[in-house]
DNA sequence: GTAGGGTTAG
């Protein structure tokens, strides 16, 4: 451009700022902020986009206040915020749930003049949709009509991705329906969302239906679509298939993404297949992906799985230096971990340092400090958390309050429990079957056996939808009086309703029958139990418990060595050799051991370093370039 | 606007 004697404008500044911040990165919202102040040094007179980008930037990283005061300092640069600025806001906003901030900030634009446009409305419609508050959202819409913005293809497709949430299919094809009906064709994004709907709650042959229905009316399946198929693949355990459908998937020419591995690779994470975890994390480094927060995340709820919370705070700590996005989900998913590891004091000054890193919590995060607080029998300060979160505007589900609740029912306090859950039912709260058996299992724990019957009674007299677990909280109550037939009772009857029994009932049974002297009748259950050969194998599990997880490392002696060899390789940090060694091993046909494969996993994690740094500093080169092509072309 | 990571009960 210099050379050319052209003089960047607006447009060069605006443009460089947005592709700076709409890439996540570390700090990459303050590249901005010093990007425009260089500008502002040169006599650059932002306009409304400068300012509307920045704000983007802001709020991909959740820094709402930032975001705000930019909001209000415009007016300084003689800009006036316009419904874009406005709608970014609220956009993000909605998306974490912090819906006191958004009607401030709609009481704010209405003070401005501003009225909400159709995306307005659809951002409002969504953030209702995602707290699962559809009624509200209908509300919304009819609001909108009522100013003459119709519902168009975005509404639909929000309020039909709403419904599938809920489980609620039959009304979303319904909806699907009624967009033929006024002409507003459903697209692909309408049925990538009920293909998923579908799958959600285990429909899959009306999932398959509509992908061909799809086919016919002649919309192209797209990643989002394939992403979908796999997933539900992964759901169910059928990595054959899934692996099957990355090949598809590349075959029809569309290349698998961060979203097609990380699903793949969060389901061998889960299964313990870590060699083909590693599998998957080579071949999107070699496809050129780079692996992101969600891919460090599924790694970090692993190491914590395995125990290994020591690993996953270093990990956890070291990531944004290798240029990782660190989010709530990892710090919530280290303090889910440490809770469990019994170390509630890390998981607490964890939460603590989130704070202090400005990573704002949302809702989810929450429940996982609430829940694990609750289950040390600290149900108060837990309470101390639920009123921090409403005073910060955000609103908590079931899952909160049933932590609560359970958090009561463990102090031994039933009283409490119920009278918070009679209070809540006030405040609009919806027990949910979690509740149910929350406040059963409560009970039985405190000798109000009786009482936890005639509750369930009056359930059962109302209709109500109930599962194993409730049966199984009962029939564990009943082995443990020694009331056997009871027990045999409920057994009967959750087998009628196809509910059951599943091992927990097996095991509360057997060990009832042991007590009761009456050894032959567990020898008459398990030749019962033989014609479901599928629990009998889940019982077997069960009783031996620790001992297979211990042993599933179990491989030779030579390859515990090699394995060894690798692994310390990766500490000194000579991944390159490490990996050769592996490949050499692959070739001569070596198993080697899990923890080799974390080792790698790891090493694979930590080389992003390289390349991250790299990339920001090219970023801070270009930056830096585009500066001074500034100040002299002035 | 659709797809990936984490939170509640036996």
């Amino acid at each position: 451009m210099k050379r050319l004697r052209m003089v960047p404008n607006l447009i060069t500044c605006n443009t460089l700022l947005n592709s700076l911040g709409s890439t996540p990165s570390t700090r990459s919202s303050d590249l901005c902020k010093e990007l425009l102040n260089d500008a502002l040094k040169i006599g650059f007179k932002p306009n409304v986009n400068t300012f509307n980008i920045l704000m983007r930037g802001y709020c991909l990283e959740h820094k709402f206040e930032n975001a705000i005061e930019l909001l209000n300092t415009m007016q300084d640069f003689d800009c006036q915020p316009d419904n874009v600025s406005y709608n970014t806001l609220l956009n993000a906003l909605c998306k974490k749930g912090q819906l006191n901030k958004v009607r401030d900030l709609l009481l704010d634009m209405k003070s401005r003049g501003l009225t909400p446009n159709r995306n307005t409305y659809n951002i409002l419609v969504d953030g209702y949709c995602k707290m699962g508050w559809l009624k509200d959202a209908a509300q919304v819409i009819e609001v909108m009509t009522h100013n003459g913005l119709l519902p168009n293809i975005w509404t639909y497709n929000i309020l039909i991705h709403g419904l599938c949430n809920k489980g609620r299919i039959d009304e979303a094809l319904k909806l699907r329906d009624e967009m033929e009906g006024l002409k507003l064709c459903p697209d692909v994004v309408t049925y990538n969302t009920l293909i998923n709907g579908c799958f959600q709650i285990n429909r899959s042959s009306d999932a398959f239906k509509l992908l061909e229905e799809m086919k016919g009316k002649g919309l192209k399946p797209v990643e989002v679509t394939h992403n979908v198929v796999l997933k539900w693949y992964c759901k169910e355990g059928k990595m054959r298939e899934a692996s099957d459908a990355l090949r598809i998937m590349e075959e029809d020419n569309l290349s698998p993404d961060c979203m097609t591995f990380n699903t793949l690779i969060n389901a061998y994470c889960k299964a313990g297949n870590l060699a083909e975890v590693f599998k998957m994390m080579n071949k999107m480094g070699c496809k050129g992906l780079k692996m992101d927060t969600v891919s460090l995340n599924t790694f970090l709820h692993s190491l914590c799985q395995e125990r290994r919370l020591a690993e996953a705070y270093e990990l956890l700590t070291t990531a944004s230096k290798r240029g990782y996005v660190v989010d709530e989900v990892s710090y919530g998913t280290l303090i889910v971990g440490y809770f469990k590891d019994e170390n509630a004091d890390r998981a607490i000054k964890l939460w603590d340092e989130m704070k202090e890193k400005n990573i704002i919590p949302s809702i989810f995060t929450y429940n996982s400090l609430i829940g694990g607080l609750c289950k040390i029998g600290k149900t108060e300060q837990a309470i101390g958390k639920l009123n921090e979160l409403l005073e910060n505007g955000l609103v908590p589900n079931e899952i909160t309050y049933n932590s609560i609740i359970h958090g009561f029912c463990w102090e031994g306090n039933i009283e409490r429990a119920f009278h918070f859950h009679n209070k809540m039912l006030e405040n609009s709260f919806k027990p949910d079957i979690f509740t149910c058996n929350i406040l059963l299992r409560g009970l039985c724990r405190e000798q109000m056996l009786e009482k936890a019957l005639k509750l369930f009674d009056t359930w059962i007299s109302k209709g109500k939808v109930l599962d194993s677990v409730t049966y199984n909280t009962l029939i564990g109550a009943l082995c443990r009086e020694g009331r056997l037939e009871d027990a045999l009772g409920l057994v009967a009857e959750m087998q009628e309703k196809k509910l059951g029994p599943d091992s927990y009932t097996y095991n509360a049974l057997t060990g009832a029958f042991v007590d009761a002297g009456r050894e032959d009748q567990v020898e008459e259950l398990i030749s019962k139990l033989t014609d479901r050969g599928i629990a009998l194998q889940q019982v077997i599990e069960i009783k031996k418990g620790d001992v297979i997880s211990e042993s599933s490392d179990y491989l030779d002696p030579s390859s515990i060595l090699y394995s060894e060899q690798i692994t310390d390789l990766c500490t000194e940090g000579r991944f390159k050799d490490a990996m050769q060694l592996f490949g050499e091993f692959i070739q001569k046909g070596i198993a080697i051991q899990k923890s080799a494969y974390i080792a790698l996993i790891s090493g694979l994690i930590k080389r992003r370093k390289s390349i991250r740094s790299a990339h920001v500093l090219q970023w801070f080169f270009e930056l830096k370039e585009a500066h001074s092509i500034i100040a002299s072309s002035l």
